[in-house]
DNA sequence: AATGCGTCTTTTTTT
DNA sequence: AAGACGCATT
């Protein structure tokens, strides 16, 4: 990372001064303009903390911005010593940008990153001070869950029910809280065999990345904990550096990196030799100011140890703090704000908080419910179409779902309907076995202590190296006490093969020769389009290149031009960073996410998951899958808290649209290779029904619309008082809608649907139907449990029928 | 050591 | 339904 190095110390009697910078000229008034009351009073608090809870598209960026722009042009800090944490490195980019157009170039000293960039970041600077070297590795999850699974075989811990992805996960946890293996081991029950077993395993899988030069994700947070902790005068560099941190998204926010936080803003710990003045002495005996923006009804990262304790109990945390209050949303209509408040509403034990606009009402909410998944996706295409010819444009408009998988049926219909479309995050690129060699190769050169990265290519492309000859050269390596990547070069005394030898001897020159491009040994700085090159001797020289060219399975062109890709991407890089070295090319690839690529205007319509979308605005928004055990999904209803997150999710969904949202739903939907019957999401009867509109509903798809008599659908009351199972605060009467969305089907979402099985009809058959009386069918079309019956009654006239759940006989 | 076949598992969300 | 994985065969 170039790091501009500015001073760490204000010198006495100059303030920062950006005559020379080409900063844009402007008074700090202008900065103030526009501003409602609790946006001014966010940006110009002065003081040791400040909290500030902004709702969803209430203006924060905006105040974020501005006030670092204020504390820049009042002269009241240097760039370099204001610390922004945002959670995306897409958001960090974004705030970068605006702050520049602020206060133009002097926006370049600040750090502006997420919590794993800037970690990383101080860790390379430090790394030496405890065991690592600044060309350590980070292990992404993939490459973690690869090791835990090898010491899980060799500790053959899945007889005791311990699964890598159990262990990892836990792992995880414990490392959010700040624990490690001793303090785990310390209090656990050490008679129980699965708790030693795991305690075992932590502990090894602990010492193979220290080996292996490795930080994982949870890691580069910890560590850098447990650096600042270990290493006071360490920890003071940074704090006497950074006199203002601000952290977005501070709901967010885990153990680790709440103390992370709490270790930067302390005073400094040892005045010795400050040597700037009185003026610095002074500053640094106060800790750095910190302001956090958060919003605890978007809190939907408790899944990966996310506390929202920072955030309510932050004016215990740091006494004196300010609290601003955001409720005013620029971004939605009335409708959407009303639909947001009246679901998030349902979630007890938190502080109320009504966003309100005075944008007016705007549209109502559309709802449309689909046969299948495919019909629900074809509902989205033809309005995304309708919508595109009204004006509005496909980079406008959004669609969201819960999990990953179900971008599938929309991807499909997408590309027959001629939607453009790009998909944030999801299979990612970086993640594609191809990408993953190649970068194998990368560090295997760069990091020649971490051995998972050189058995990963040790036979890629086959070079008749199997899993026998990586004993032989793993025991070599370690009775002569040398690296696995050393061991190497002994090729001949391996005991191989003369042809194995000739393989590895191939390959070490290849590292070699790579190294020598990379790092060079004379000490000189390598050219900024030697990772561009690295990467290619890399890959054609070993023979992967070839292999794959020779290779007559068709997914292997696709991973050349993905690998050709890669290498597009390390010429970007060079252009961006022609300082950037292969570490800070692989640290960003590492920590840089595919949702953050940000080719914007690019004209297409936004397809990402509800977790992806955090953050992110449109005019029109598809939020699809509203069904019970997709949101709230299945898991989460037995994990505590799990519902309300779910809650909190769709909330979140919800806020992101300004103009138009569209809730949509399947009565059937795929997965697991079986057709399953889906029920409408518990959410959607949250809804006040004289908002939502619905185009389609549950019940004109089962064709029981209304039409049964009102006791038969009554509800049910629900018994017992506090919160019921689902975590859903009763209403008090008075608050109690009239009607809700749901009433219009009522009895699907707690009963459970009518299963006509495997039930066979054809053309020309009569049916009874309990709501429509007889009819005959004119047509059957689809399949499996999503063939729909089209039928024409004898009373009501034609229908269209899903026959696994219509109440209908054969007669 | 490589290939091929049959049997599992998978779908929660991410830096 | 698709991909990962293990086992057996070549």
């Amino acid at each position: 990372m170039s790091d501009a190095q500015t001073p760490l110390i204000l010198p006495p009697g100059s303030g920062p001064s950006f005559g020379a910078s080409g900063a844009p000229s402007g008074s700090a008034d202008e900065l103030l303009e526009g501003l409602n009351p609790q946006q001014l009073e966010a940006v110009t608090h002065r003081g040791p903390a400040l909290l500030i809870v902004a709702g969803a598209g209430s203006g924060k960026t905006r105040v974020l911005t501005h006030r670092i722009a204020s504390l820049l042009r009042n002269r009241e800090a240097w760039p370099s010593q204001i610390l922004a944490i945002t959670f995306t490195n897409k958001a960090a980019g974004e705030m970068r940008e605006r702050v520049e157009q602020l206060v133009g170039d002097s926006a370049k000293g600040m750090w502006i990153s997420t919590f794993h960039s800037a970690c990383v970041r101080i860790l390379r600077r430090e790394a030496d001070q405890f065991g690592f070297t600044k060309a350590f590795t980070i292990y992404d999850s993939g490459d973690s869950r690869a090791l835990i699974k090898r010491l899980v075989k060799d500790n053959e811990a899945d007889a005791l029910g311990l699964t890598p992805a159990a262990v990892q996960s836990k792992i995880s946890k414990l490392k959010n809280e700040l624990a490690d293996a001793d303090s785990y081991a310390r209090d656990a029950n050490m008679n129980d065999p699965v708790e030693r077993m795991f305690t075992t395993l932590f502990r090894e899988y602990q010492r193979n990345l220290q080996k292996a030069n490795a930080f994982d994700f949870d890691d580069l947070i910890a560590q850098t904990v447990y650096l600042f902790r270990a290493f006071p005068q360490v920890a003071d560099v940074y704090r006497k550096r950074f006199r203002h941190i601000l952290v977005d998204e501070y709901q967010d926010t885990n153990h680790a990196q709440y103390a992370l936080i709490h270790e930067l803003t302390r005073p400094v710990t040892s005045s010795d030799d400050v040597g700037g003045g009185m003026l610095a002495l002074m500053d640094e005996a106060e800790g750095a100011s910190l302001t956090v923006v958060g919003d605890s009804d978007q809190s939907i990262y408790a899944f990966r140890g996310a506390d929202i304790r920072n955030i309510s109990e932050f004016e215990r945390d740091f006494p004196g703090a300010k609290v601003v209050l955001l409720e005013q949303n620029y971004r939605s209509t009335q409708n959407i704000l009303t639909a947001a408040n009246s679901v998030i509403r349902n979630n007890f034990d938190r502080k109320d908080k009504k966003l309100w606009s005075d944008q007016g009402d705007g549209e109502k909410v559309i709802g449309f419910t689909g046969y299948s998944q495919h019909d629900e996706a074809q509902f989205v295409a033809d309005e995304i179409e309708s919508l595109r010819r009204k004006g509005t444009h496909y980079g406008d408009m959004a669609v969201f779902y819960r999990t990953n998988s179900q971008s599938r049926a929309l991807e499909e219909i997408f590309i027959r309907s001629a939607v453009p479309y790009k998909i944030m995050g999801g299979t990612k690129f970086y993640e594609r076995q191809e990408i993953k060699d190649a970068l194998a190769y990368l560090v295997s050169v760069a990091n020649p202590a971490d051995e998972m990265a050189l058995r990963r290519i040790i036979n890629k492309p086959r070079r008749g190296i199997g899993d026998v000859t990586v004993e032989n050269i793993s025991s070599f390596a370690e009775r002569h006490e040398m690296s696995f990547r050393d061991a190497l070069a002994h090729y001949e005394h391996l005991g191989v093969g003369p042809k194995i030898q000739g393989s590895i001897a191939q390959l070490h020159k290849v590292l070699l020769e790579a190294q020598e491009i990379l790092l060079p040994s004379n000490g000189e700085i390598p050219a900024p389009t030697s990772v561009a090159e690295g990467l290619q001797v890399l890959l054609n020289k070993s023979g992967y290149m070839d292999a794959l060219r020779a290779s007559r399975d068709p997914q292997d062109e696709a991973r050349i031009e993905n690998l050709d890709e890669l290498v597009a991407v390390t010429r970007e890089f060079a252009r961006n960073n022609p300082e950037g070295t292969i570490l800070d090319f692989l640290t960003e690839v590492a920590l840089v996410a595919d949702s953050d690529d940000l080719d914007d205007e690019s004209g297409s319509v936004s397809l990402m998951t509800l977790h992806t979308a955090k953050g992110l605005e449109f005019d029109s928004v598809f939020l699809t899958g509203v069904e019970e055990d997709l949101i709230p999904h299945r898991i989460s209803a037995g994990e505590p808290g799990g519902p309300q997150e779910e809650r909190r999710l769709f909330y979140v969904g919800i806020t992101r649209a300004r103009k138009r949202l569209y809730l949509s739903l399947a009565m059937t939907r795929a997965q697991f290779g079986e057709v399953t019957v889906a029920m409408p999401s518990r959410f959607l009867q949250e809804i006040p029904a004289d908002i939502l509109h619905w185009r389609q509903s549950p019940g004109d798809v089962n064709s029981r619309g209304g039409t049964q008599s009102r006791a038969l659908n009554a509800r049910r009351p629900r018994q017992g008082s506090g919160s019921d199972q689902w975590g859903v605060k009763p209403l008090a009467p008075s608050l109690k809608p009239k009607s809700t969305a749901m009433d219009k089907f009522p009895g699907l979402v707690t009963n459970k649907v009518r299963d006509n099985g495997d039930l066979e009809l054809a053309p020309g058959d009569r049916i009874r139907h309990d709501d429509f009386g007889e009819g005959r069918v004119d047509a059957v079309t689809g399949e499996g449990a999503k063939r729909i019956a089209h039928v024409r009654f004898d009373a009501a006239g034609p229908k269209k029928l899903l026959i696994k759940i219509a109440p209908i006989e054969k007669l």
